[in-house]
Order: structure tokens, then C-alpha cells, then sequence
RNA sequence: GGUCGCGUAGCUCAGCUGGAUAGAGCAUCUGCCUUCUAAGCAGACGGUCGCAGGUUCGAAUCCUGCCGCGAUCACCA
């Protein structure tokens, strides 16, 4: 809506002082003063030598006579504020209250963005902090593809290593042939029981090592069960068939329990990676760095990298029996992506206790001289801590995924009957409805906190749904759905005879719309976006709360309120859809 | 100790690449449903933007130092 205005201002500058490359930029003008937009002119005095306001006197004299949207200017200090003509915000809501694309680009074209996220293990269920993570990954994914850019969703399942192993053993030694089927339960819980089964027993045992008198540095490795672990592991590797067997059925069963809860979270994936296929991957792309220099191996045959100079330490890349470490599969799997797909960029999404892992990473495919190197990104989010600390699935202090979706649902449903906004109707409707409502709360409440920060989740007190929450914005929604659903047919034709503020607040709010996609995209920042729509819908109520649509004065205001409510929903839709939210018709 | 991140109202958080008088929600209190859905609206209360300097016409925002909290510095992933 401010490119007529920012247009003029460029040519006033050109005409006046003959200033060519400024950049001129607009901010809202604050409350209080007349005006929709202002131009900060202070940054011009140094420039031309002139006193600000004076600059912003022949300015805004200039661009009022010669652009026809400027109903008025003022000058305060520095400050150059201007009225737009109300037929400008006419304008804008004719142009686009019947796109229900708005804000969003459909179609997406040039080279591809790789996101990656989730890549969870595979012995436990998936939590809380997985939740927060899947919808990072999920939501910036969609930022992304709104902006024009085709998006690969990938994830990388850890599905191998030591701590697989532990599930195993506990589920062979003391499971008793139990299956997700003969139990009940999901397979992923199943697996995750005989996680915790391994690490009581672990205990145990390095109690009694303790007892038995051994330091306990030392029973911490020498506990039999361990051993065991370790054991397992090493036959893996060999390709046992029966460890390998027992491997797979588990897997299985955690990959169908996970499948459930992403489709219950609304997340997927484009591509997987499995680390049992990647694990090796790296091995030859450090050969490559040796050959070039840029790696070293030490007397015991390891294979080093030093980034001292990049103000890092030297970093272990391959040990001396030849086996590689996490990050030499980093590595591989990288080059392979960039190999197998034509991508632009790649996006992971993990969380910030991997900051320095990625550093390296990063740095390391640098020297190694992969063009694409500059373009990684690391989107890294804060941890969801408890009031009593950090989660941790060994000591069953996890707030498990699963779980906390069932009491979304269920608090939902509770609030939704003691409003009794559902009498009447079907069951499966009402169901559908507690879903919806009950996701958005949660989703909401991960996804409006900045990624970087750390949340706190307390397990006792239920997430909101008055306030500043998901629900607060659906419900928004479901008024303009039914407000247009009553109104039947209309059209607007773009006359108005005079605006409100609070319709004209509401127009530039919605205007920013398309921008604040984009600055959520560059940001990797979904909480922008958010927090945009919260903004939007507080000053969408205020509008509703004010101004009667249905019984507007005339029949031309109606019409107009009516397309400025159909927009403003279309963008609470859109705006939440990019965050994984849907809306309900009714609630 | 080194590195990185965070510190804004009692609590949870906004405040975009510096702009005019720092904003919301929750909690507490007051009003508003015979008019479009009150999961709402209007208002009151609540702040030394961790502290100290610096840059600037202008700093919550940028720079430096300090304090506090967290993460990380593994032949774990």
C-alpha cells in the first residue's frame, strides 16, 4: 500500500536535492499524532546540511502536490508524517479481499530449500521438546514455500548406535516376547519401556560393582550389562542376522509409533534418511581432506582437523580403528544431499546444545571448498525445560508427545462444553472441532516464543486458551466465517464514503501481511509471524467490537466492512496455516 | 577458564535491520451480552528495559566491560 508514497518520496529527492541511491523507508506513525505513515527525515540532515524539519517541510509540500493518495502532511521535529486518502485504503481492500492466496505464494520456482528436522532416535517415544522441534521445521518449511521457494522436508533417523542397542538387550533379556500388539501400546512406548528396563538395571548393577568395592568411574564401564550393550553393538556392525533381525522388528515399531504421531502433529517429510544407510557416508569425504591437507592423522592412525585458526579446537573426525563419528556422518550425509538434489540452501532445525557442533561442521565443509558451504543454516531453538529442570527420558520426567496431545484434546473438549459452543452438533464434528482448538493451543504456544529462547513448560497448569493463544485467534476466525456466512451475497466496488480509524488501523495491518512472510523466512522465525497475527486480531476485535458489519449505516459501509472482514480472515487463515494451525468454521 | 545464547511489569512474552510517550497476555480490580458467537471488548493497577560506560540529533535495540542464568568445549549422538 506504500509503494505510490515511497515512490513520490524517491522523486522528491531526486527533483529537490538531487539524492539518487537513498533508500527511503516508512514506519507507521505513532499513535496520537494524525497521520498513517511517517518518513524519519534526520538521517537527511546530516547529508544535505539542512535542519530536519525544514527537509520535511519541502518534502512533504512536494509530494502532497504531486501525489494524488496524500490527503495531508505534518511536520514534527524530524518527523514527516502523511494522510493517505481513505479511497487509497478503499483501494486496497477491493484489490484483494477475494484472494484467498493472499500473502502467499502458490507457486514456487528456482532451486530448492532442504529443511531438516525431527531426526529423532529410535528408543524412545517422541516429547516435548521434539514437538517444539517438529513444528519449528514444519512451520519455517511452509514460511519458506509462501515466499515462492520450493521446500524438501527431510529428516535423518538415528536409528543405530550404543543406545539402540540398550532397548534391545532390555526388551531380549526381560521382555518376554512382548509386541506393540500382544500389549496395547505403541511401539514406540513399548521400545522406550525397555529403555528405561536397560538403564535400571545398568544401575543396579553399577551399585553393587561400588558396593563390591570398584571406583565408580570404573563400574560405570565395567557393569556386564553394558557389555552386553557394547557387544550387541559390535555384532550389528558385522551384520549378525539375528541382532539385525531384532533391530529391524524394533525399528518398526517405533517408526509406525512415530508415523502416528506426526500425522497427528500434521508434520511430514519429503525425504528420509536412515543413519544405518549414512553412517559410512563420511569416511571418504575425510580421505578427500586428507589427500587436500586440510585433515591430518596422528601417530595412532585418528584422523584430526584443526580449526584453531577459526577460533575452534582441533576435532576428532575419524577414530583409529577407521570408525567415524557423529560428525564425520555430518559430512556425508551433507555432500550426498547437495549430490542428490539441486538445492540451494539446507536448513537444520536443532536444538542449541548442538550450536558449536554445527560450527564445526559448517567451517569444516568450508575448507573443504564446497561452494554450498556458505549456505547452511543452523535454525537453532532453546530447550523446553521444566520447573524442576531439564527433561530426561531415562528419569521418566518427559512430557511424552502423545500424552500431551490426548489432554490438548481433552481440555478442549472440557472448555468447549462449559461454553456450550457445540450443542447441536454431531459428534464427529464436535471431535473434530476439540482437535482443532486443541492443536492450535499447543502449537501456538510453542510456535510464538522465538525460537532462540527457552520455554518452560509447567505440566501442572494447562496451556491457555484465553489470551494471547491459538484458540484467541481461531475464534477470531470462526466470528468473520459466520459474520459472512449471515451476509450472504455482496460485493464491494471499492466506494466508501468515510473510514473509521480502527478500519483503517486493520487495513495497514493487514497490508504488512505479505512482508511479515518474507521477514519470517529470512529470519527462520516463524514467532514473527505469530506474533503478527495476534496483533492483527486484537485490532480485527476491536473493529468487530465497534463497528456493526451486519448493521452498518448504509449499504456501501456494509459491503465495504464486509470485504475487510473477509481479508482479515483470509489472513488469520493463511497466517495460521503457515504456522501448522488450522481453523475450524465454528467453535 | 574459552566460546555461544539469553536477561524487558509479580509470572509468560512482543518490541522488525536505532526513531516520537516501552506494549500484550496471565494474575488482581471496574465496567459491557433483549443488537453480527463474551474463547470477546473497554478500562484500572503494574517498568531504573540486569548494571556501568560509549557511539548518535535520538539507544530496550549498536559497541565495550561487568553481573546473573543456560548451553557447549567427548575416540556420545
Amino acid at each position: 500500500m506504500t509503494e505510490s508514497l515511497i515512490a513520490s518520496i524517491q522523486t522528491a529527492l531526486k527533483e529537490l536535492y538531487n539524492l539518487t541511491d537513498y533508500s527511503v523507508e516508512l514506519t507507521p506513525t505513532r499513535k496520537g499524532i494524525e497521520g498513517d505513515y511517517t518518513f524519519t527525515v534526520f538521517p537527511l540532515a546530516k547529508i544535505l546540511k539542512k535542519a530536519p524539519p525544514r527537509i520535511a517541510e519541502e518534502i512533504g509540500e512536494y509530494v502532497a502536490k504531486h501525489n494524488a493518495d496524500i490527503k495531508k502532511y505534518n511536520v514534527a521535529g524530524g518527523f514527516l508524517n502523511f494522510l493517505l486518502n481513505d479511497k487509497v485504503f478503499a483501494r486496497f481492500v477491493k484489490e484483494n479481499y477475494s484472494n484467498d492466496q493472499f500473502g502467499i505464494q502458490t507457486e514456487q520456482q528456482g532451486k530448492s530449500v532442504m529443511v531438516e528436522y525431527s531426526s529423532p532416535n529410535t528408543n524412545k517415544p517422541l516429547h516435548l521438546g521434539h514437538i517444539r522441534n517438529n513444528l519449528l521445521g514444519y512451520s519455517i518449511s511452509e514460511i519458506i514455500k509462501a515466499t515462492g521457494k520450493p521446500v524438501i522436508k527431510t529428516q535423518i533417523i538415528n536409528d543405530r548406535g550404543i543406545h539402540i542397542c540398550k532397548s534391545m538387550l532390555a526388551w531380549q533379556k526381560f521382555g518376554k516376547g512382548e509386541t506393540p500388539e500382544s500389549t496395547g501400546m505403541k511401539g514406540d512406548h513399548l521400545v522406550g519401556k525397555y529403555y528405561v528396563e536397560f538403564d535400571k538395571h545398568y544401575r543396579k548393577q553399577v551399585e553393587e560393582l561400588v558396593k563390591a568395592g570398584m571406583a565408580e568411574e570404573q563400574a560405570k564401564k565395567e557393569a556386564p550389562i553394558l557389555k552386553e550393550a557394547q557387544e550387541m553393538l559390535r555384532k550389528w556392525e558385522e551384520g549378525d542376522p539375528q541382532i539385525r533381525q531384532l533391530w529391524e522388528k524394533m525399528n518398526n515399531w517405533v517408526l509406525e509409533g512415530f508415523k502416528e504421531t506426526y500425522q497427528e502433529l500434521g508434520v511430514d517429510f519429503d525425504v528420509e534418511y536412515f543413519e544405518s544407510d549414512t553412517y559410512l557416508l563420511g569416511k571418504s569425504i575425510v580421505e578427500e581432506g586428507l589427500r587436500k591437507g586440510i585433515f591430518y592423522r596422528k601417530e595412532d592412525g585418528s584422523v584430526w582437523v584443526d580449526l584453531s585458526e577459526e577460533g575452534l579446537d582441533e576435532k576428532l573426525l575419524l577414530r583409529a580403528d577407521g570408525t567415524s563419528v557423529y560428525i564425520t556422518q555430518d559430512l556425508g550425509t551433507a555432500v550426498k544431499r547437495f549430490s542428490e538434489f539441486d538445492i540451494d540452501t539446507l536448513i537444520y532445525v536443532v536444538g542449541n546444545e548442538q550450536d558449536y557442533h554445527f560450527k564445526v561442521l559448517f567451517t569444516i565443509l568450508k575448507k573443504l571448498g564446497y561452494p554450498w558451504a556458505e549456505k547452511l543454516y543452523h535454525l537453532s531453538y532453546g530447550m523446553v525445560e521444566l520447573p524442576d529442570g531439564k527433561m530426561k527420558s531415562r528419569e521418566g520426567t518427559v512430557v511424552d508427545a502423545d500424552d500431551l496431545l490426548k489432554k490438548m484434546f481433552q481440555t478442549a473438549k472440557k472448555l468447549s462444553e462449559e461454553l456450550g459452543k457445540v450443542e447441536g452438533f454431531s459428534p464427529e464434528e464436535q471431535k473434530r472441532i476439540y482437535n482443532i482448538i486443541g492443536k492450535a493451543a499447543l502449537k501456538y504456544y510453542l510456535l510464538k516464543v522465538d525460537p532462540k529462547k527457552e520455554i518452560l513448560f509447567d505440566p501442572v497448569k494447562s496451556i491457555d486458551f484465553n489470551g494471547n493463544t491459538g484458540p484467541f485467534l481461531q475464534y477470531a476466525y470462526v466470528r468473520i466465517h459466520s459474520l459472512i456466512k449471515k451476509a450472504g451475497d455482496y460485493n464491494f466496488e471499492g466506494e466508501i464514503s468515510q473510514l473509521d480509524a480502527r478500519e483503517k488501523e486493520l487495513i495497514n495491518s493487514i497490508s504488512q501481511f505479505p512482508d511479515i512472510v518474507y521477514s519470517a523466512a529470512r529470519g527462520l522465525n516463524p514467532a514473527i509471524l505469530a506474533n503478527y497475527i495476534y496483533a492483527l486480531v486484537k485490532t480485527y476485535n476491536s473493529f468487530y467490537q465497534s463497528l456493526s458489519v451486519l448493521q452498518a449505516p448504509d449499504e456501501k459501509t456494509k459491503n465495504f466492512r464486509l470485504a475487510l472482514s473477509r481479508l482479515t480472515g483470509q489472513v488469520i487463515k493463511n497466517g495460521l496455516n503457515l504456522l501448522g494451525i488450522e481453523v475450524p468454521e465454528k467453535m
